[in-house]
DNA sequence: AATCTATTCAAGAAATGTATTGAATAGTTC
DNA sequence: GAACTATTCAATACATTTCTTGAATAGATT
């Protein structure tokens, strides 16, 4: 082997895993697995995908082992290989956010019509949270919650928020967050709280990007 | 603009970025302009394409914000956009190495044939460093040493090597690095350099790694 | 063993990406 | 301004990717 083959063998290797991750919906559903193991029809249902078409793109992710399952009864649960898979997923999306003006403008425009557009990075949020009169809310789905959230943090689904408001003090400034930059959970929740006359945030970043700086994160067994 | 076409929109611009990414020929181009800004023919030849084809990739990667270009006479120079499409490249590099038993493979298989299989971190050389006695040399053609090197550096490009070895000292642990950890010019080196009696090693990453540390470099003017 | 259920497979149509070729362009030098 | 040079464009052929549909499979439950 000279060296030009073994320069076309390694790049066209890491075009391979590299083509895994370049579709809209294998990103959308790395970025749903970063919150915690799911099994296809959720993958499928939270992402607008048949089924097949579910499985399909699954089968790539695992081909490259960017994936693993765990088979549990009935249901087959992915999860991510392992955190270099995420850490990828974060350079690609914030070269994405800086880069491509049109992702900040698809945000933007989205945003600005019904959401705030202010939010505290996790780093904000230490120093909130060193100086206390905070809660710190999730509002992702509960079976996300239960797979593991920020320590201490309150679990009200964005659905239900409206109904169970009376659980939250207005006493405390109340930072909301969610998957990650591109969910609008918790815009939908800052907005409601905000109506309602609670001192409300989001958390910029995501429950996976938490999680990755190893800060403290609860996982909820039953 | 729903919540799903909303999603729909983001991840699509994300993969397009991605796309622009994942092709093997890409990956090599920006490994390269990592290095320092290049013409469009010393990409082309470096990379083994037509310069039509290299053009179309520079073209592809330009259209996704990912380089830039600098036109000087008569030459046009790309370069990268950001250090962020360095860091992207990166976490997709590790990603590839440490998931794809395949790269790993197509990597050992080539070199163990030929080369050492040793080399020292970025880390492990700042140490051998304070403690003195390292010659730190830089084998990649001059172009790109003069575009930008580690502070201290010695340039033997190569293909030189074999008739400069004079100017290295025997009494020195010899440091070799070049591109990354995907380019062999320094195991080439280490092969070299050892069979005639100098204390070889490789450093494992690149001067874009080394740089990216924000490490002291040094850039020659002429 | 028969049935059920979640997931995967297989085939085909449509869309997208890539390399090659030769012509076109835009800027430089004479 | 004519000739030159580096780069880009355009058209084509070919390969790859993606979605849809309906059938197949593998494991769990009865």
């Amino acid at each position: 082997m000279n060296k030009r083959d073994f320069k076309d063998k390694v790049y066209s290797e890491l075009a391979k895993i590299t083509k895994a991750l370049s579709n809209p919906h294998r990103l959308e559903i790395i970025e749903l697995l970063a919150q915690g193991e799911c099994s296809v029809e959720q993958i499928a249902s939270q992402t607008n995908l048949s089924i097949a078409n579910a499985s399909q793109h699954l089968q790539l992710l695992k081909l490259s082992q960017l994936v693993e399952i765990n088979r549990q009864g009935n249901f087959i649960y992915y999860r991510l290989a392992n955190v270099n898979v995420f850490k990828a997923w974060k350079a690609l999306r914030e070269l994405g956010v800086e880069r491509i003006s049109a992702i900040e403008k698809i945000v933007r425009d989205f945003k600005q019509a019904k959401f705030s557009l202010e939010s505290v990075s996790i780093n904000q949020l230490l120093i909130k949270l060193q100086k206390g009169r905070v809660t710190i809310l999730d509002v992702r789905p509960e079976t996300e919650f239960v797979k593991g959230h920020i320590a201490n943090a309150v679990s009200i689904p964005i659905e239900q928020l409206g109904k169970r408001l009376i659980e939250l003090s207005k006493r405390n400034e109340i930072i909301a967050y969610c998957r990650g930059p591109f969910c609008v959970f918790a815009d939908e929740a800052v907005a409601l709280l905000t109506k309602k006359g609670y001192k409300a945030i989001r958390l910029e970043e995501g429950y996976p990007d938490w999680q990755l700086e190893g800060l403290p994160i609860e996982i909820s067994f039953n």
